[in-house]
DNA sequence: ATGCGGCTGATCGTATACAATCCATGCCTA
DNA sequence: TAGGCATGGATTGTATACGATCAGCCGCAT
C-alpha cells in the first residue's frame, strides 16, 4: 500500500497502533473518493466504525486535518474538507514546483529494483483500468507520484506530497471535469521511459506537462457548482447574500 | 507574531484553544531554541507548566510530531527532534526548492503595505540584535522568511515552509557552527530591496544565495559533536560508550 | 400565520481513572 | 564481584465520565 515508505515516522507500528490503521483507512477511503467531499466524520460513528474509542478517533481525525483533507470545527465536528478553488491552485502551484525537482532527482537515483518496482505498479494501473476498478485506479494513480517521490529519496517533500496528492483527489472529486481517472496510464508509462533513461532533463518536463494536464480537466474560476449551495445547505440554508 | 496569517486552518481560535496556546508556546521555545534538541517532553510536566490536563498537552504534542518537531516513541514520550544530518540535508532541500520560488512570488505581488511590514520587521530584527536579545533575534529571523511566503500568496506552500522553518532552528541548534544567530540581518536587507524593486530575477536568487549561507554554517557530515553528550545527560547521565 | 424564545437531544471538549508498558533499582546467584 | 532476574515506581495508552456548546423542535405570543 506504499505507506510503508511514507509512515510518519515512528518505525514501530505493528498491531498496537490503532490510530494509524483508521486514519489510512480514512485517507485510503477520501483518495478513493468514497468519502466525497464535505461528509460528516462524526466521532462516535467512526469510532464505532473500527471498534475503538473516541480518543483514537480522535487523534486520527486530528491527524487528518493536520496534513488538510479533514477540516475540524469546534463543537461542530469534523468533515471531509472541500478545498475552494483558490486553495487548489495553491495545492497545484506546490505540485508544479515540488514534483518535477522530484523527478529529476528520481531520473538521477533510480536503481534497476526501482524500475522494476515502477513497471509492476504501471501493470497494476492499467489491470485496474482494463476491468474498471475506478477506486484501485485512481489510488494506483495517485501512487505512481509518490512512488516516484520516494526514489528521488528526499523523505521531507515526499511526505509533503503525499498530503498534496491526497488533496488533488478533493479537488478533482469538486472540480474534475471528465469522470475519467485523475491521471492517464500512458503519461505514466512516458513518464518511466524517462526515468529508464535517466533523462534529467525530459522527466522533470514531462511531469510538469503531465500536471498541467491534469489541472486542464479542472473547472476552477468559475462557481464550483454545487460546492457553494451544498455549503449554504449544509450551515443550515441561511443564503450568504442575495 | 505572525501565527494568525498561518494558523491550522480554523479562524475562531479566540482564547479557548488552549491546544493552540501550548503548541504555539513550545514551538516558540524550540525556534528560540530554549529547548534542545533531545529534550524530553513530559506530559505531566508540559500539562503543569500550562496548567492544563493531559488530554491538551497530548494534542499539542502529537501536533508538533506531525510538523516534525517533536518526536514521538511508543510508551516512551515526546522530545524535541534531533534531525540527523540526512534529514538535515533534505530539509535544506526542500527550502532551496521552495523559497527561490516563493520569493518571485513575493516579488510580483508585493504592496507597498507589505513592504511597509517588512522594513519594520528588519527593524525590529535589527533591534534585537542591537541589545543582544539573541533569542528574538533568532525568532525574528526565521519570521522574515515566513512573511515573504506569506506575501507570496500560496498558503499552501507558506504553511510547509513553517515546519521547515522550525525544523531549520533545530538544524542550526545541532550543528551549526558559529553561534552567531541563523541569518544575518544584512541579506534580509538585500532580500527587501529586491522585492522593493520588484526583482523577480534577483530576489530568488538572493534566496537561494541566503539559503546557502546558512547551510555552510553548518558542520553536517560528521559525528553531531555534543548532540550526543545532550542525549546522555538528559537520559539520567549514563555514559553512552567511552 | 409567522416570528421568537426556551427546551431537548446530540455532539464535541476536557478531565480523570485505570491498564499496559518501560526503566531502574536492588537482590540473589554463580 | 559481575551478571541476571524480579520487583517497584513512573510514564504513557486507552477508555470513559461529565460538562459545555450547538442545532433543531415545539409552543407561545403577536
Amino acid at each position: 500500500m506504499l505507506n510503508d515508505a511514507l509512515g510518519t515516522g515512528d518505525g514501530t507500528r505493528s498491531a498496537a497502533d490503532q490510530t494509524h490503521r483508521i486514519q489510512e483507512a480514512i485517507y485510503d477511503a477520501i483518495v478513493e473518493q468514497r468519502l466525497p467531499p464535505g461528509t460528516k466524520l462524526s466521532e462516535a460513528e467512526v469510532g464505532a466504525a473500527f471498534a475503538v474509542s473516541r480518543t483514537i478517533t480522535r487523534r486520527a481525525l486530528h491527524a487528518l486535518a493536520h496534513a488538510g483533507i479533514v477540516t475540524i470545527e469546534r463543537n461542530r465536528g469534523a468533515f471531509v474538507a472541500r478545498p475552494d478553488p483558490e486553495e487548489a491552485r495553491q495545492v497545484f502551484a506546490a505540485r508544479r514546483l515540488v514534483e518535477p525537482d522530484l523527478t529529476r532527482s528520481a531520473a538521477r537515483a533510480c536503481t534497476r529494483a526501482d524500475l522494476a518496482r515502477l513497471r509492476k505498479h504501471l501493470d497494476a494501473e492499467a489491470a485496474a483500468l482494463k476491468r474498471d476498478d475506478r477506486r484501485t485506479a485512481i489510488r494506483l494513480s495517485g501512487d505512481f507520484h509518490l512512488r516516484i517521490a520516494d526514489i528521488s529519496g528526499n523523505a521531507v517533500l515526499a511526505r509533503f506530497l503525499r498530503d498534496l496528492t491526497a488533496r488533488t483527489s478533493l479537488i478533482v472529486a469538486i472540480y474534475g471535469r471528465s469522470r475519467a481517472s485523475a491521471c492517464g496510464v500512458d503519461e505514466h508509462r512516458e513518464l518511466y521511459e524517462m526515468l529508464a533513461r535517466h533523462d534529467e532533463k525530459g522527466a522533470p518536463l514531462a511531469m510538469l506537462h503531465h500536471l498541467d494536464h491534469i489541472e486542464a480537466d479542472l473547472d476552477l474560476g468559475d462557481a464550483p457548482d454545487g460546492a457553494v449551495d451544498l455549503a449554504a445547505i449544509l450551515r443550515g440554508a441561511a443564503a450568504p447574500r442575495d
